[in-house]
DNA sequence: ACAGAATTTTAAAAGAAATAACAATTTGTT
DNA sequence: AACAAATTGTTATTTCTTTTAAAATTCTGT
């Protein structure tokens, strides 16, 4: 996956700090200051995803989404101080795609922009994502779970932390970073992490008190191995 | 598929935000603001749809469909303040395929949009539309689902809500949006959603506990997933 | 080996969806 | 029209999922 993101943003010192953590995730980035601009680049480049400031100088926000989904389908991100545009962003039909508040965590932000571009891509591709490890295999967006061909029984829930684990593979995760992207807020009860991570290793491991897949990083988090040696 | 919807609509603000609902699906959209110049339109460029408002300034929305259907067959959605408006149409023997009131849902629109072009297109084909998925052929028109050519014996509301699901597959579909662009109402009973939801995977799950096409998303709805994997 | 921190485990309350059984309505048949 | 059969809609109950809380265990550094 290489994705090429636009990001819209007049602060230059926070669109440079976005650039930062994409470069960071392997993701090349490009930067607006004006909705005025970005028209500009858009028209000269092709670009995967939109990470858009709704507070802009000049054109703002609303007014660029409204002609800029004339002419383009690619997922944009909205980012915003006030949450309250939410509302009016969803009320206008322009809710396809996602919706960050500032002070946004960069992971939260970085892990959506990955999620977005991945599934979008797929489309064009046609083409279904899936994850195999072991006897198993992930449909991305199937919510299913198959092992040796037989359907797992997992919860919205669970699949949900799986795939996020997975997509990561090889990363380790917080607590955090699994709740604020799987739950998509920023404040709640973290402490329900551990404890869908024990119904995954129930439900996918061999040995749930020896994981193979789900291993614990102590201080540090969660990481899903997808080869281990035998 | 890509579909060519022309929108006629004199209040251009509506016009430009049915324009964006449907961008949003991935459908190009041309905006007429009179009877007139939708005429013009349709002469020189073909369409797959047409969205019309009945009340427009000069020629309205009756005469237009009318005079339209003279030359026309693709289909027409019309979209009315008054709901009574629908009587009158149907007196007239006018050939309107969906009647939509407003103010409308811009979900309930769009997937009416994308099932009547899916279902018209396939009529310039000459050919039938027949969605498959497993050993099962779902018959657009005839409201038929075989299984190995055995006819599945399913009540029309069941095709009817199987119909919605798999022109959405992929899509999560809230009871909501289930009901009100399957019973066409805006207020009713929404528990009978899950009821038919069961009797649908009774009749074509394997086994209906561990559904593999109509899955639950615990919180949000429901989603039909095509086959993936062999 | 100990204290404190982090994680796992268990349990239970709250919320959502599945189920079964019934009533009402529609449809077809004689 | 009267009946039977099938379909549709409604409701109460059960089951499952999610969330929350707290106790038990494990881990880490000293």
């Amino acid at each position: 996956m290489k994705g090429k993101v636009l990001i819209i943003e007049d602060e230059e010192e926070i669109g440079e700090l976005i650039q930062l953590f994409l470069s960071n995730e392997g993701l090349d980035s490009f930067l607006a200051v004006s909705a005025e601009q970005a028209l500009n680049y858009l028209d000269r480049e092709s670009f995967d995803l939109v990470v858009l400031d709704l507070n802009l100088p000049g054109m703002d926000g609303f007014e660029f989404l409204l002609d800029f989904r004339k002419h383009y389908t690619i997922p944009v991100i909205i980012v915003s101080a006030r949450s309250s545009d939410e509302d009016v962003i969803a009320g206008l039909g322009l809710g396809a795609d996602e919706f960050v508040t500032k002070p946004f965590k960069p992971k939260l932000l970085t892990a959506r922009i990955r999620a977005l571009i991945r599934r979008s891509s797929k489309y064009s591709q046609q083409q279904r994502l899936i994850f195999r490890f072991g006897d198993y295999e992930l449909d991305y967006d199937g919510y299913l779970l198959k092992k040796k061909g037989e359907i797992v029984n997992l919860s919205t829930r669970e699949i949900e932390v799986l795939r996020f684990l997975i997509e990561n593979s090889g990363k380790v995760l917080s607590p955090d970073d699994i709740f604020t992207s799987v739950w998509q807020q920023e404040y709640g009860d973290i402490s329900a992490i551990a404890v869908y991570i024990q119904r995954l290793r129930k439900k996918i491991e061999e040995d749930y008190r020896n994981p193979q897949y789900l291993k614990t990083i102590h201080g540090k988090g969660y990481i899903f191995i997808k080869d281990f040696i035998k």
